[in-house]
DNA sequence: ATGGATAGGTGTGTTTTGGCACATACAGTG
DNA sequence: CACTGTATGTGCCAAAACACACCTATCCAT
């Protein structure tokens, strides 16, 4: 790893476009642009809209970090790695969020602290952060935003600090499966155990094990790249976990 | 635990006193009283001081929060429980430093979601959250101050994420010793290893077995309630481990 | 159908951490 | 000095998590 730092792939894009962008916008942000004063929406029609394929790396750790990122499409996944290869998740950006840890790396001239990558392809609006901060201090409600998105991500990462250091594996694991039944309404997973692995920080094996431990005590079915949800109740003994 | 929202000693305080206050703040936040605008001075002139020996609870998990402090003397820690009764520091508040948790808990309404112990007496100055909020609005100075807790705060908690989920103990036990020792630039250290403990987030006879281990090693010399460093190579050796 | 790539299963052994039960040791007080 | 907390040392064991090795299953493209 060189120590200089380098540029994301946001620090690259180009584009243009006109205001169709704040109509998009509205879709993913409920209220968002209601809510805005002229300032803001003047910010956001300056923005430039670009497009990333699935499996981008918008960022890597210790990237300079120039711009900022609105979300239209897509999920990007922030993480950080262990020496060995390992890999936590620590959050995630979709439509609707901001990513704070840019946000942390504009405002404090800091490198970004984490790696991010996009799950699906991403659809954004770009803006440079030279152009964003002034902003922060003009516009009330894009201000509001920012520190909502801020205190919310900081309320679940220290969640999640004393998740790793006081819960076992295993009802970690039936909490993460126990969300993403809920968002999926008891449909059928699409996820490998090495993808579970690197939500949690830990290896795949031990994924593994721990789910047929739990398709032994029927809560769900395995397949290759599936998790099936046994009972609508089994979803109330994911959730009894917590 | 009763479900409803109790509160906090801070909430109770009531004190006076004029504009001496100005002064003593500036001497804790340096730099902050000079760069503040009109706003933010009489803002902080209508705090009230309060003070609290050591020991005092400041919160308690899923307290109302609804004033602020800002510290001029002492030190709170900011720590969360486990079911089994191990803790996990998160943070400390010190003079200059604002309690992040209370300023998520004041913007989003939320419950505050960790416990606060002050370490030593505690004399601070309160402000009502309902008078501070306007106010982060309206004062530039303030609002970057705040903001730069926030993403300040959200950077260390990620890396505590990332150290407690990939870094053995032994690791983690001796990078707090090193911070330490760098801070009393050397000097022996008074902390019980019950103390250590509940830094990281284990039990007393793991922090013992691990010191121990470092002093066969010729890192410390141990004795009771205090440690001490051997040699100041060892701060270096303390160092590497990072 | 065949071959390669990816996903998953599993036995075995090790390391790391935690938990209990006591034995000591030390400091301060009367 | 005896007494009483508090702090620490440690033997022993169990649980949790990890690591390696290697196997099998499934999918997909040709």
């Amino acid at each position: 790893m060189s120590n200089r730092a380098t540029h994301s792939v946001i620090d690259k894009a180009e584009g243009g476009g006109v205001s169709e962008k704040l109509r998009e916008l509205d879709a993913c942000y409920p209220g968002f642009i209601n809510g805005c004063d002229d300032q803001a929406l003047n910010l956001l029609e300056q923005t430039d809209r670009i497009h990333f394929p699935a499996g981008t790396v918008m960022f890597r750790e210790s990237d300079a970090c120039k711009n900022f990122l609105w979300m239209l499409e897509g999920t990007v996944r922030v993480y950080k790695h262990s020496p060995d290869g390992r890999e936590v998740t620590l959050y995630r950006v979709e439509p609707g969020d901001m990513c704070v840890l840019s946000l942390n790396a504009l405002l404090g001239g800091r490198p970004y602290p984490a790696e991010a990558l996009a799950e699906t392809d991403i659809t954004g609006l770009v803006i440079a952060g030279s152009t964003l901060l002034p902003v922060i201090d003009q516009s009330d409600s894009l201000r509001r935003y920012v520190m909502k998105m801020l205190t919310d991500r900081l309320y679940e990462t220290m969640a999640l600090v004393s998740d790793i250091a006081f819960h076992r594996l295993d009802l970690r694991l039936a909490c993460l499966l126990g969300q993403r039944f809920e968002r999926s309404g008891g449909e059928p997973l699409c996820v490998t155990h090495a993808q579970l692995a690197r939500e949690l920080g830990t290896t795949r094996e031990v994924i593994s094990r721990i789910l047929k431990e739990f398709e032994h005590q029927e809560c769900v079915r395995l397949a290759r790249g599936r998790i099936y949800l046994v009972s609508r109740q089994g979803l109330n003994w994911f959730k009894q976990e917590a």
